[in-house]
DNA sequence: CGTCTATTTGAATGTACTCAAAAGCGGTGG
DNA sequence: CCACCGCTTTTGAGTACATTCAAATAGACG
C-alpha cells in the first residue's frame, strides 16, 4: 500500500526519501475508500483533503450554469487530486472530484499537511514540484488545446494517457478534450479508417 | 523599485514580511532592463531566470512547427513569468518569454533560488503559493476554453484583466485566446453593437 | 429480459477559419 | 511636413469543422 507513494514522492523529487521520514509522513495520512459514483470532494462544500490515488480512478469536474459538466482532470494509481483552491484557501469548492471506479485513497487534511510542512524537510519541495509539474503540463495542454484541432488533441491524449483511453468513458474524454460525444465518436471512426 | 514585490509577497503569503529577511530576498536578486521586443527566454536555450516584473510587460509563447505563435501567458508589473520546466530542469525551453514594452525586472537565478529557498523560512512556501494560485487559474481557464465560446471567452479576459486589454496588441489577445486575429476583430465589433 | 446509460449515425445549422483585400496607424526619411 | 513603408485591424465571401437535434444501436446492470 505504501510502495506507490513512496515511488510517486521519490519520482517527483528524484532522489531517495529517508526511510523514517517517510513513515512519519506515511503516519500522517489517512486511508479511505469509496464506491463508484462517490464525491471525493463536493462543489459548494470546503475540500478536506487532497488525495493519493492507490487504486481505482477518479475525475474532477466543473459545472457549468446550464448543467453541463466540464472535466478538468482524470486521476489513477499514483496521481495526486482535490480541488486545490479550496483545500488551501478553505473556501467553497467549485469542483467534484468523483470516483470513476471504486478507488482506495491516502488523503492528508489540513492540519497534517502544515505538520508535514513544518516538521518534514522535502515535503513543502515535494508539493511546489508536484504542483509546479501539473501547471507547465497544464500550459502545455492549453496551448495545444488553442491551436490544434479536435482530431489532433484527440491524438495526443491517446498518446500520452493510453491508460485513459482504456479505463475512462468516452463522453467524459470527450469534455475533458473540449468536444462533444458525438464528435468524439465520428473522430474516432476516422482514425480507425486511417489506421 | 522594491515596493512592488514586498506587495506582491505580502499578497501570495497573506501576511507581513519580516524587513531583514526581505532584504536578503531582494540582495540576490537582478535588476534588469530590456528593450521591447528582447528575449528574456528563449526556446532551445536553459532559461537561467525566473523574473519578477517592475516595470513594463512581456508575454510569453510557444511556436508550432508551422511557424504560428501561440501566446501562453501575459504578464506586467506585479506579475512574475518565467519557463518554469526550463528554469527547474534545466533542460531546453519550449517557450519564448519576449518584452512587449521597455521592460524593467527584478531576475533570479536558479542558485540563488536555491539559496533563498534554504535560508530564508517562507520563501519556499511563496513560490508554491505562487506557482499553486496559477496553476488553479489555469485550470479554470481551460475548463472555460472548452466550455465557452470566443465571445464569452473574451469578454471574460476583458473583465478578468482590463489592463491587458489596453495595452496588448489584439492580435496577441486572440492567440491567448485559441482564435484568430480576423474573429476577434468581429467579436469586438459586435459587442459594441450589443453594449 | 428490461431498463438505463453510452455510443453511433444522419441531416441541418452555426461558429470560426481561410483567403483576399482594404483601411488604419505609427514611424522614418526625403 | 508629408509620402511612404511595415504592421495591425477590419471587412467580405466562401469553406470547414464541430454542434445541435433526432433517432437508432449497443452495452451494462439488476
Amino acid at each position: 500500500m505504501t510502495s506507490a507513494l513512496k515511488e510517486n514522492i521519490k519520482k517527483v523529487l528524484q532522489h531517495q526519501v529517508d526511510e523514517k521520514q517517510f513513515s512519519s509522513f506515511m503516519a500522517l495520512m489517512e486511508e479511505k475508500n469509496f464506491e463508484k459514483k462517490a464525491l471525493l470532494c463536493e462543489e459548494g462544500v470546503v475540500c478536506k483533503y487532497i488525495y493519493f490515488i492507490d487504486k481505482g480512478s477518479c475525475y474532477s469536474y466543473l459545472t457549468e450554469p446550464d448543467g453541463e459538466k466540464q472535466v478538468v482532470q482524470f486521476a489513477i494509481e499514483g496521481n495526486w487530486i482535490s480541488d486545490l483552491f479550496s483545500f488551501f484557501s478553505e473556501k467553497k469548492a467549485i469542483y467534484c472530484v468523483e470516483a470513476l471506479e471504486p478507488v482506495n485513497v491516502l488523503a492528508l487534511n489540513k492540519k497534517n499537511f502544515q505538520i508535514a510542512c513544518d516538521t518534514i524537510p522535502w515535503v513543502d519541495r515535494f508539493f511546489r514540484v508536484l504542483i509546479q509539474n501539473a501547471y507547465v503540463a497544464l500550459q502545455y495542454r492549453i496551448a495545444k488545446t488553442n491551436s490544434e484541432e479536435a482530431d489532433a488533441r484527440y491524438k495526443e491524449f491517446s498518446k500520452l494517457h493510453p491508460q485513459f483511453i482504456q479505463r475512462i468513458p468516452q463522453y467524459l474524454i470527450a469534455s475533458y478534450l473540449g468536444i462533444k460525444p458525438q464528435s468524439l465518436s465520428r473522430i474516432r471512426k476516422e482514425s480507425i479508417h486511417k489506421a
